[in-house]
DNA sequence: TCCCAATGTTGACAACGACAACATAAAGTA
DNA sequence: TACTTTATGTTGTCGTTGTCAACATTGGGA
């Protein structure tokens, strides 16, 4: 760790910014969301423990720049995943992508960032994609069942994250053969109306 | 606020594990978890910034005990609701409990009390009172769908939570009438197949 | 009555986010 | 080239925090 374009001088790192952003990733990952501090990451970097302030303006800053670039990555591979197979292939990258960087996916949909509007934003496209992926799927708007389809990836996410689901039923959500045998099981056991409900059901 | 039994004495509290705890859940619902600090606890109890030591071992450790709290609560809500209202009650108090009380619903499914297994089986809870009312809906054993179902109404809590819906489909979640609708409408938007998936659907 | 264990306090330390003041280097301008 | 401006990095400092250690007080059981 700790080379890059570094070392222009023995004052300006020369590509501090890019720098910071790399330590701070890793950190998060290794150490979680609350273990990351500003001061570690200037000592990764080399730098002073007040160096970053030249390129955030806070930690809260610093957060919502990696989930930023955890969005970017995330809309790539989503798309990526449908282009190759699917509908249901988008919605097994969705998990795949939370269990492989858990704490950056839970720093993107966290309260760290709450405030952000254009983190806000980023996130949103996430959905806009999906919900234009069922609505090319179904051949017609069906709102109501992509949002279903969002929250229902988005919890399986989250509960598996936090290993709230443990058990039989779920191997190693590690093991990307069985993570994607368990995602086809939940996503199999439902069926999205396309149309608008009528009628209620269980 | 800060009035109950205390003052027993000048020295001794009387009841301060439970002023702890009442202190410590106002503070983490106005604040987030991230605010919440043991010095801020112990001044609102009145008493020295060490003193809670004597009741929790850690700052995790009472996170701890208010999600223990919290599980407690938030089982007695889902049994009350689906004994009132069915199945489809018990998944609006689900959301309907994440929003009331976010901070909480957050602190109880985060990372801060990951590691506690009490816990662990105490959410699990949740999700049996789940799968065995899906069971005695559905007539038979449904363990993916019950997986789905709770999936479901845990990333629809999650979403709504982190204002990752928001604009027409959903008016003002604060509103229950309206949460109740909206809640209606995606879980409205999809069945729940208690057979054995054979093929795959969208 | 005496003692002791439970409970609360005071003091300390290192780590942290943030601010201010200062130092250095790079880029622009004459 | 020489001077100036501005971006970037450093040092010093402050208040807050979690946690540990040592000490103080109290109430209940022997």
């Amino acid at each position: 760790m700790s080379t890059s374009r570094r070392q222009r001088t023995g004052y300006h790192h020369g590509d501090l910014r890019a720098s910071l952003l790399r330590a701070a990733s890793e950190l998060v990952e290794k150490k979680g969301i609350d273990g990351l501090s500003l001061r570690n990451v200037a000592r990764r970097a080399g730098v002073s423990h007040n160096a970053p302030y030249r390129h955030f303006p806070s930690r809260s800053a610093l957060l919502a720049a990696i989930a930023a670039a955890g969005f970017e990555r995330f809309r790539a591979e989503l798309e990526a995943a449908e282009r190759a197979g699917g509908l249901r292939a988008r919605g097994e990258a969705y998990v795949h992508f939370a269990l492989a960087r858990p704490e950056l996916f839970r720093l993107m949909f966290g309260p760290a960032v709450e405030g952000d509007a254009q983190l806000r934003e980023q996130a949103g496209l996430a959905f806009g994609g999906l919900r234009q992926a069922i609505t090319s799927h179904a051949g017609q708007e069906a709102p109501f069942a992509a949002l279903a389809a969002w929250a229902l990836v988005h919890g399986l996410s989250h509960l598996l994250l936090d290993r709230r689901i443990t058990g039989a039923m779920m191997g190693n959500p590690r093991d990307p053969a069985q993570l994607r045998r368990f995602v086809g099981e939940v996503l199999g056991s439902v069926r999205f109306a396309v149309a608008p409900p009528a009628q209620r059901s269980a």
